[in-house]
RNA sequence: UCCAGAGUAGCUCAAUGGUAGAGCAAUCGGCUGUUAACCGAUCGGUUGUUGGUUCGAGUCCAACCUCUGGAGCCA
């Protein structure tokens, strides 16, 4: 047989074909009294490939009637100019096989579905134009990612997922055991986790940051890319309990340099994406949502603005603006502050640094006033925190003194401390939620929508 | 976890406390180089669950379940 041609390849071929293979599912058929046309879908592209199969077609009769939405379709013909009204091209087929039957039960139509209705059917969901767009950009954001690092000689670390210390401030964290839970082994009252699996308490992780840092202090600049785990009882279109995070760290780096490598690597994302993937762009602004591409040239064209937290807060005191949460120096910004300021009065993404220290953890550099860290966040229209990151404090005396403030043990993170004994060096990094940035990117509001099969509190489906 | 809203046919939604309906899908037929085709017919329901009020409950009340939006936590 000859080789398969991916219905995207065919939209976009250059000249006919005396002899094509088109594989794929059916989105729809109609039946004219000599011929059908039936749309077929691989999921290679959002448009579907038209193929017009002929009644005088061996075993047309019998077969057709069984072309129905959702079956699976082989299709050998010739790849022709389209003589109905849209141009483009067109199979006009020699011989077609049913590969895979679909009855009447196939829960997807060629019409629109809602987005809470396709997450019911999480395992049929990408066949749906939505989805098959969301994860077509999925992937390709997470090459974007990988290129914008490796472009700049970033080394890519898989730290572990399954980890014992616990990225201080990071969330609840899921444990990873063996014990049974209808015998534990019991010492003192208390469960003996020294005759678990690690034999100590481990955990899936909730970053790779502290593992990241260890490269960075000996391969200068790195980036960590994969899952990461929160056991918080989050119930929001923003949160998942498993989800993906980049968090770049970089050695011999301030926080200033740190700001302007997440600004670059927004901007980076955005840019590939508009460039790689416009029939999907189309799609979400056609569909998702309109103020979308606007929004994002709007970040791509603008310098972000920065300001410190202490401006911030000046900025939201004399605004004017009622908030149902308080604004005071030293309280964290609630959603309704960041969408002020990036919305309302700068009107452009921002990047807020040096929080007051009591609201951060234990690994963020003090600065000289004696009450902030070097922290950044940057804010986007929209979505809010897009990006999270800090310098670390890397003065083995000050970090042991943030150790005690927190009253976490030095033994634990004997091999972090051993970083500043070493050849330390300043360092900073930043993590962003990938899903976060795919929603910003696409429109899409739900994070259960840009995630192949979500998983948040109470659902572990599929 | 908190606040608000919703749950009716496969899907999207109607229905004043008084006979549960429409569009789409599906099935059958017709028509057509059609393209989220069109025309006609048919099929389709334990109104989320359990209890209560009432002569009578999809509708009112209570509890629970699920989903959605917002908040908190955060990425």
């Amino acid at each position: 047989m000859i080789k398969r041609t991916l219905v995207k390849h065919a939209l976009k071929a250059k000249e006919p074909s005396d002899a094509i293979r088109i594989e794929g599912w059916v989105r729809t058929r109609r039946d004219a009294k000599a011929f059908s046309f039936v749309e077929i879908n691989d999921g290679t592209s959002l448009t579907n490939l038209q193929v017009i199969i002929d009644n005088t077609v061996p075993g047309y009769e019998e077969h057709i009637p069984q072309a129905t939405t959702g079956a699976a379709i082989r299709v050998l013909g010739k790849l022709t100019r389209s003589q109905g009204k849209s141009e483009g091209w067109e199979v006009l087929a020699e011989s077609f096989e049913i590969v895979g039957h679909a009855d009447a039960s196939y829960p997807l139509q060629k019409k629109g579905h809602s987005a809470e209705f396709l997450r019911e059917i999480a395992h049929l969901r990408p066949r749906s134009n939505l989805f098959g767009c969301v994860f077509r950009v999925r992937s390709r954001l997470a090459q974007a990612v990988h290129h914008f690092f490796q472009q700049r000689d970033f080394v890519y670390i898989h730290t572990p997922i399954i980890t014992a210390s616990d990225c201080e401030g990071a969330g609840e964290l899921f444990r990873v055991t063996t014990i049974d839970p209808s015998k534990p082994p019991i010492k003192e009252g208390l469960i003996d986790y020294s005759r678990d699996f690690f034999e100590k308490p481990s955990y899936l992780t909730v970053s790779g940051q502290l593992a990241a840092e260890v490269f960075a202090c000996s391969m200068s600049n790195v980036y960590t890319f994969g899952p990461t785990f929160r056991a918080e009882n989050s119930n929001t279109s923003r949160h998942a309990s498993e989800f993906w995070m980049i968090e770049p760290e970089m050695a011999f780096c301030d926080l200033n340099e740190d700001m302007d490598v997440a600004e670059e690597f927004v901007k980076s994302l955005i840019a590939d994406i508009l460039e790689n993937c416009p029939e999907e762009m189309a799609f979400f602004y056609k569909f998702v949502d309109k103020g979308l591409t606007d929004r994002l040239k709007w970040v791509l064209d603008r310098p972000f603005e920065r300001v410190s937290y202490e401006e911030a807060i000046d900025i939201l005191l004399k605004s004017g603006q009622t908030f149902d949460y308080p604004v005071e120096y030293g309280l964290n910004m609630q959603s309704e502050h960041e969408r002020y300021l990036t919305e309302k009065h700068f009107k452009c993404p921002v990047t807020v640094y040096n929080y007051p220290k009591t609201i951060k953890p234990f690994y963020m550099r003090a600065n000289d006033d004696g009450k902030t860290v070097a922290a950044m966040d940057v804010l986007v229209p929209g979505i809010g925190e897009i990006v999270g990151g800090s310098q670390r404090e890397e003065r083995l005396d000050v970090l042991e003194q943030h150790f005690e403030h927190h009253q976490l043990s030095k033994e634990d993170y004997w091999w972090y401390l051993d970083l500043r004994r070493f050849g330390t060096v300043p360092h900073s990094g930043f993590g962003m939620g990938f899903e976060r940035m795919l929603m910003f990117v696409t429109g899409v509001s739900n994070i259960r929508d840009v995630i192949p099969f979500a998983r948040t509190p109470g659902n572990a489906e599929f």
